[in-house]
DNA sequence: TTTGTTTCTTGATATTTGTCAACGCCTTTC
DNA sequence: GAAAGGCGTTGACAAATATCAAGAAACAAA
């Protein structure tokens, strides 16, 4: 149940016996099926989660209804709404369900006694917190006056995972264009 | 010189004397004009950019030259290309100076052994990175389908400052629309 | 002041993309 | 196995935005 968080944490940081003990005690396991959701818009995001096992999505909503997806998170990421967690301002955003999953829950008591307890810990979040910075910013430049078919190029040779895992209108509203858009680009792609 | 690196510092975390006297020696106070590069595509980017007074942005080139400007960095603010600075890989981003600026450079080695030596270091570099990770994915809600008028909109909301600083064409692109189309908002805007 | 440069505005037009609607396919549910 | 709902595709059209071009305004330099 906690291989790839164990893992997670190895590829950046090392830790003794104890320290693994003590923080894997901190989380709370919990099992969630397809379309539950983890947040809703007007919560406070109470907790970090992390993906054992499984696929969630986050996205906010517009007047109109429409959907836009913020990110994906997969086997071995982070997921959370992290203004509202550290803030404890009710979120904007809707965290959903998107395959069968097996998470870890941080509660935010425990991560900071882990960060006060545990350096490792602390650079382990600074780490990966640079590397998010990072790709988000990669993802700025990619959602930022390109073309739908510039868009989704970008999509197939950066996040190819996403394609297979991922129903398409999410492929579209995450690359910020219309479902309908999205189909013919592929078309003409494909020829 | 040191003032806005020491209030930033303070604002997070709590230094003793000796450790701010540390911190302060591994910085390299730097000068620089209007429009001069501190960093151009292709270079590595080496050093970490605290902005003690002025403003910096960075942008990349598309294949048709067109400016993607990423981030503005006014006095007190950080400015690096990470990506490019942890992993050594030549960079994509230029960054220019926008106003005559006083700035401090750090390196690599010197970030590291800050890292190292003062554990409130990385907890501040910690935080900022929290902030700048939600800072950044508020962008991307504001850049992935909304009008241009939303856009300019949300832009007055949240960055107002931007606008007394930046030259419009500038924010525009920042914004993801062609100068000539903000202009237009700004004018119905204004009726 | 004069000159030159950059930035901003405005208009005309072309392109891209979104929207609405219809249909087919696939999966789920009863 | 029938029905219902979700998802992807396609077409027609409307709306938003980019592009191109010209000129005005602002700013800097001589």
């Amino acid at each position: 149940m906690y291989e790839q968080l164990k893992r997670s944490l190895q590829q950046h940081i090392t830790l003794t016996d104890e320290e693994w003990d003590l923080c894997k005690h901190n989380f709370r396991p919990k099992r969630m099926l397809k379309r539950q959701f983890l947040l809703q818009e007007g919560d406070v995001c109470r907790e970090l989660v992390f993906v054992e096992k499984g696929a969630l999505y986050s996205y906010t909503l517009d007047l109109s209804g429409n959907k836009h997806v913020i990110r994906f998170a997969f086997d071995g990421w982070w997921m959370a709404n992290l203004h509202s967690f550290f803030t404890g301002e009710p979120t904007r955003l809707n965290i959903e369900v998107l395959e069968d999953s097996e998470l870890l829950m941080l509660d935010k008591k425990n991560h900071q006694i882990l960060l006060e307890k545990i350096p490792a810990y602390e650079r382990y979040h600074r780490i990966i917190l640079q590397n998010a910075y990072v790709a988000l910013q990669r993802r700025v430049e990619n959602a930022l006056g390109l073309t739908a078919e510039e868009k989704y190029e970008r999509l197939i040779q950066e996040s190819p995972a996403f394609l297979n895992r991922v129903p398409q209108n999410l492929i579209a509203s995450y690359i910020g264009v219309s479902p309908e858009t999205l189909s013919r680009v592929r078309g003409n792609y494909n020829r």
